[in-house]
DNA sequence: CTGAAAGCGCTAACAT
DNA sequence: ATGTTAGCGCTTTCAG
């Protein structure tokens, strides 16, 4: 029912194989001005679009590709997966989605099934530091962008925030405060984001000479609020002269908040808090979150021009880019109680 | 490079018609049970999964959805795109999206861009009342269900939340607490939600005997905080004995509570303000805000079958489902000023 | 029940 | 500079 490309050369008076090369800006120099003019001209009469099925079938190459998430709804990814998206759109190219619900499983499945779409690459939001997912699509030599988590580095292209930065900033600023019993709920091992924060803490801590308790850090079971709630727990049974909490996400410091309120204890009297991501509205809670801004649209952005650069011609080597972090001091931060007088 | 059915036959010994008959459930009663066992153990030996494009090009369904949506980022969407692609998935289909950034022209672009990649249907959030794109797809009988917003009804399929009941529950429940000059912010007259909400208000106040102000109403640019905050200057200006605000939606809401702030008046004690759409972490801000909760995953995942249903066989009728808004009381809301003594 | 063959719409190698 | 041809991988008639 659409024009095809048989109709729009029919129009113009000239063979298919001619209106392509016109219709191709690539090609269009093979063709004469007067003849490509009479194609355009046909082809817009028509409303022709070109079929991008075919076109993929006969170049193997879909302009399309596959974005692994853990959750949508996570108000973390959707910026990224915009920065994604207006990047690859200006190239022509598509993206499709994947929700994983950080479930290997569905992690596998989603990946298949992207695969069968024939997309011409991944952005993976989803990465475990041991991830089969990664591991097997770059054995298959399958373009692939880490963003945001990452694997090992130097293997895969990947665009992250620098959580070393971020996290040293948090500790200066709780230092420069007056604290010195400082806790750190951090993220799943398995995934980089809760390591390298995990370890850029530490190593904060020992800069700054102050002594880690072996209950001073605990590890949540996941990245979201009733995971922060429940490690919290276990902080401040364990730890109670802690005067502040580092957080691994904004999602887990609203779980360390939560067990707070349900305690007694006041933000930031009796304990700071601080998030990380800067998740919108946190100026708006009742609370108002200090925490570590990463440029998510841009890892988005970057992520999507990385991959761009991988599927073009030239050989491409992986890339690990780290985006700078900004603190974000708001009212979840002060002195330990102690100090007041 | 991978496996294709012309492999897959050739390792059962069969010709790749039978192979194909034999991989899809449709057809797999025309093949002897042993061949049909044969061919699926080769297919899965190789690893073989068919090529969507190969079979799209032939069949003429890509099983690919275009979803439009204002912008991703935006908090409402994502639940929804998440209940379409569930259910969308669980049926073999995926999901393009596209962001239009509310603008006309870009919802054109996006229409296009998605019609190219041959998609089988529609998903539509954008609609204005008056829409060219909505419009032209359904003139050129393409499957289009809309979500959130709607059309004119009856034309053409869609889901959205009741926001007749919606709205009226939130002026009885205000009404109740003792207002009566209460004020409106509307959302945009070309958007359903806007007039919808704007037409359930003053039906419900025409119902509680309340008189409406010249100014009462006030229609703010868009549905962002900033749209909201100088629509509820302008409101406030020409009705500054206004005691409660009903705001077409969240975003709307908290730029009202910030002219409030930046007039040093108080929420909810000098006025109360009520959102729309209950979007997360409302009941965390510094005035947990009360609001109507739309089911938004539900929204998203009945338009997806809705979709699904029209991609059938069988011709269906347009059909329009409204599910039940529930008023979400915080403390926002509460008596007026005067009331207290 | 299975094989043969055509063809979806396009691009690219080859021929003119 | 343009026309011709083959074929991407699949489904689906049509024969047998």
């Amino acid at each position: 029912m659409p024009p095809t490309l048989d109709d729009v050369a029919r129009r113009a008076g000239v063979h298919k194989g001619t209106a392509s090369r016109a219709l191709n800006a690539a090609t269009r120099s093979q063709v004469n001005g007067e003849t490509a003019k009479r194609v355009l001209a046909a082809a817009r009469a028509l409303g022709y679009t070109p079929n991008a099925m075919a076109r993929a079938l006969r170049t193997a190459r879909t302009q399309t590709v596959g974005i692994l998430l853990p959750d949508l709804t996570n108000p973390l990814f959707p910026p990224i997966v915009r920065g994604v998206e207006d990047v690859l759109g200006r190239h022509g190219y598509t993206a499709l989605l994947a929700n994983t619900d950080n479930s290997p499983d569905k992690a596998r499945t989603a990946f298949d099934a992207l695969l069968a779409r024939q997309v011409d690459g991944f952005i993976v939001a989803t990465a475990r530091r041991e991830d089969p997912v990664v591991r097997d699509a770059l054995a298959a030599g399958l373009r692939v962008v880490l963003v945001n988590r990452t694997t090992e580095k130097g293997h895969v292209s990947a665009v992250a925030g620098d959580d070393t930065a971020g996290i040293s900033q948090v500790v200066d600023h709780l230092v420069g405060l007056g604290h010195r019993h400082i806790g750190h709920v951090a993220g799943p091992e398995a995934t980089s984001t809760g390591m390298e924060r995990r370890f850029a803490f530490e190593q904060a801590m020992r800069r700054h000479r102050l002594t880690l308790g072996p209950h001073a850090i605990v590890e949540a079971g996941g990245y979201s609020e009733i995971d922060g709630a429940t490690a919290a727990r276990h902080l401040f049974d364990a730890d109670p002269q802690t005067t502040a909490v580092v957080a691994a996400n904004d999602l887990i410091a609203l779980g360390v908040l939560q067990v707070l309120t349900e305690r007694g204890r006041a933000c930031p009297l009796d304990v700071s808090v601080v998030g990380y991501n800067d998740m919108p509205f946190l100026d708006k809670l009742a609370t108002p979150l200090t925490s570590v801004r990463i440029p998510h649209y841009e890892l988005g952005a970057q992520s999507a021009q990385l991959l761009l650069d991988q599927l073009g011609p030239l050989p491409h080597q992986p890339r690990t880019i780290l985006l700078p972090s900004q603190l974000i001091v708001r009212s979840s931060t002060a002195p330990p109680n102690g100090t007041r007088q």
